[in-house]
DNA sequence: GCCAACGTTGGC
DNA sequence: GCCAACGTTGGC
């Protein structure tokens, strides 16, 4: 099975990816998604799945890369049963962010979901973009 | 702070 | 099961 490869968003004044590197090894489960979409994407998550880590509202950047570290489970933030959420643990900062505009800016990368589907806030990440991206970001090779 | 996009809810 | 109203997200 091939690895899947995602992307996380996050408001860097609720939490950003230095604080994910803060929590280190264990990394921090990633509660809060109250999205169907975004909820099914977790659950298709892998141990050891990449992940570009971007800014929303502040930044608005690709900032680093997040690597799962726990399959999809209850979401202890809600009772409701539906919500589940993976765990994350920083993976590495990338050399260069990559803003939005530098994405919406490259041909290669018009149809991913950054640009299609801004409101979604677990998205895939096609393995040429993946490439893409971690070439812009000057992350070489891509991991 | 505004507004467009879009997901969710609830009445019928 | 449709669809209008509403709420939220997130770029600008």
């Amino acid at each position: 099975m091939s690895k899947n490869y995602w992307l996380f968003k996050s408001e860097p004044s609720v939490f950003s990816f230095d604080q994910l590197r803060s929590k280190g090894e264990k990394g921090e489960q990633w509660d809060g998604v109250r999205n169907y979409a975004a909820r099914n994407n977790m659950r298709a998550m892998q141990i050891g799945d990449l992940g570009f880590f971007y800014h929303s509202n502040e930044g608005l950047e690709i900032v680093g890369i997040a690597e799962v570290c726990a399959l999809a489970h209850p979401d202890t933030t809600t009772d409701d049963p539906r919500w589940e959420c993976v765990d994350i643990r920083a993976y590495k900062p990338v050399p260069k962010p990559v803003s939005l505009a530098d994405v919406k800016a490259n041909p290669k990368l018009s149809e991913m979901a950054l640009v299609r589907l801004g409101r979604l806030s677990v998205q895939p990440v096609t393995p040429d973009e993946w490439k893409e991206v971690c070439r812009m970001a000057e992350l070489v090779p891509a991991p």
